[in-house]
DNA sequence: GAGTGGATTTCGCAT
DNA sequence: ATGCGAAGTCCACTC
């Protein structure tokens, strides 16, 4: 394990904020398993009554509280705020601060069980695949994926009201808006499209079909865009995917 | 501390795989802190090369991988997912997987530098002030937080294409569609308005104010506003605060 | 620095 | 189970 790292079982407040000053003084990792209460303070206010808790304070600041149960933490900061860390009355207080918003976090322990602190080294690459410009990508290099037929004539192409994430031609040369969504297309992307397809209806003296493409629509929303004269085309994710790796493939090739 | 935790410092992977297992079948809480690689499938697929991260198991079953930098984590599972954790080829394998979505999370740490498994003990009591609802009981409880004679008639009024926030007369005896927005009003909130403002007129045969009531308001926005004859309210989050802290003092009055 | 939209969003509540 | 909107959303990207 690299320099300076500490476990600790049990330690006590006063070793806990000495190791917890200089782990964030020397930009390392901390994590606290520990009985306490958090107070926070800013865009909304909050008080956790005391109980034992998991704190992770990461090398650039970022503060989290998890509770034993839940996917998101009850509290935390974002990356970027500044500490204090300070022994009274047998509590160790530990304060995370950021302006803009003006926020602070006040945790209060009153015992530690485990104490972590280490500098991690993590270079690895992440990659993540199938976002909605990943499907966006897809239907231009392949444009049946969307419509047989379909000609992409430019993306993210600007409107009144803001983007448009494609346009093109169908097969019989009627202008196509297509809205993108990667997950199942809620109302506001209805509202969305129909404000855009009003939007180039104005700009343009022809006619103009607008489509949502997604994997998926609720029935709700089928209606609305039927009330809107709008349509609602299914796009298959794992085709995107297999598209997107046929494209890359094609894309080394040309490499070659 | 509680029977059966565990702090260990450089435990093998042969030893963690049985901490793990024990405390996943006991729904204790587990922090690993170790050089791992991460696969993850389902809504989206991801790959994550090795480095040094922490990973927290829930006794909910809720999963946590976080880099040493960065508010959220990198991978992760939601509660109530299943764990098959193994050993291959001197690698500790973590497989978190759920229904429903069908998604699985694979962790391979080839080094564990500390780990932590423990019951916690969690009935510490979260509240949170100020949410939207809660601007709408400042609202309802003091009506010139809103503006100066507005009576209030309902909340959460089931209209066509969803719910009014709120809705009341004015001073002058119109009506008032609010949409209230705990913080900046943003486009798709004037779109939500208007739709409420028209449904509502397509009703009533009488004249409808549709106004946004938030603490602020972008440029654009108000612009956007005008341009659909709707109106801004700006309301104060603090004075909602006062308002709601003296209801509650007269709520505990009228209880004595 | 504000403005805009996506997210493996998650979460909660209502149908 | 599905639908729908809020969130201390966070984050990345543009202007």
């Amino acid at each position: 394990m690299a320099e300076g790292s500490r476990v600790l079982e049990k330690p006590s407040l006063r070793s806990s904020a000495a190791v917890i000053r200089e782990a964030i003084a020397k930009h390392r990792c901390v994590v606290l398993v520990g009985r306490c209460r958090v107070e926070y303070q800013g865009r909304a206010r909050s008080t956790l009554e005391p109980g034992e808790r998991i704190v992770i304070i990461k090398e650039d600041g970022a503060t989290l509280v998890h509770r034993p149960m839940g996917y998101e933490p009850v509290n935390w900061q974002p990356s970027g705020c500044y500490f204090r860390t300070s022994l009274v009355d047998e509590t160790l207080i530990l304060i995370a601060v950021r302006r803009n918003p003006p926020e602070s976090l006040r945790v209060f322990f009153d015992q530690v069980h485990a104490l972590v602190a280490m500098r991690m080294v993590d270079a690895g690459r992440f990659d993540l695949h199938v976002s909605e410009s990943e499907m966006r990508e897809a239907i231009l290099a392949e444009p049946e994926v969307f419509e047989e037929g379909f000609k992409p004539i430019a993306y993210e192409k600007r409107v009144e009201p803001g983007f448009l994430d494609l346009y093109g031609l169908d097969s019989s040369g009627r202008l196509v808006v297509v809205e993108i969504k990667r997950v199942k297309a809620g109302k506001s992307a209805v509202l969305q499209l129909a404000r855009y397809v009003d939007s180039v209806r104005n700009t343009v003296s022809r006619d103009v079909r607008g489509v949502l493409a997604a994997p998926h629509i609720s029935k709700g929303v089928q209606r609305l865009l039927a009330t809107l004269n709008l349509e609602y085309k299914r796009v298959d994710l794992e085709r995107c995917a297999q598209v997107l790796k046929m494209a890359e493939g094609r894309k080394i090739q040309d490499f070659f």
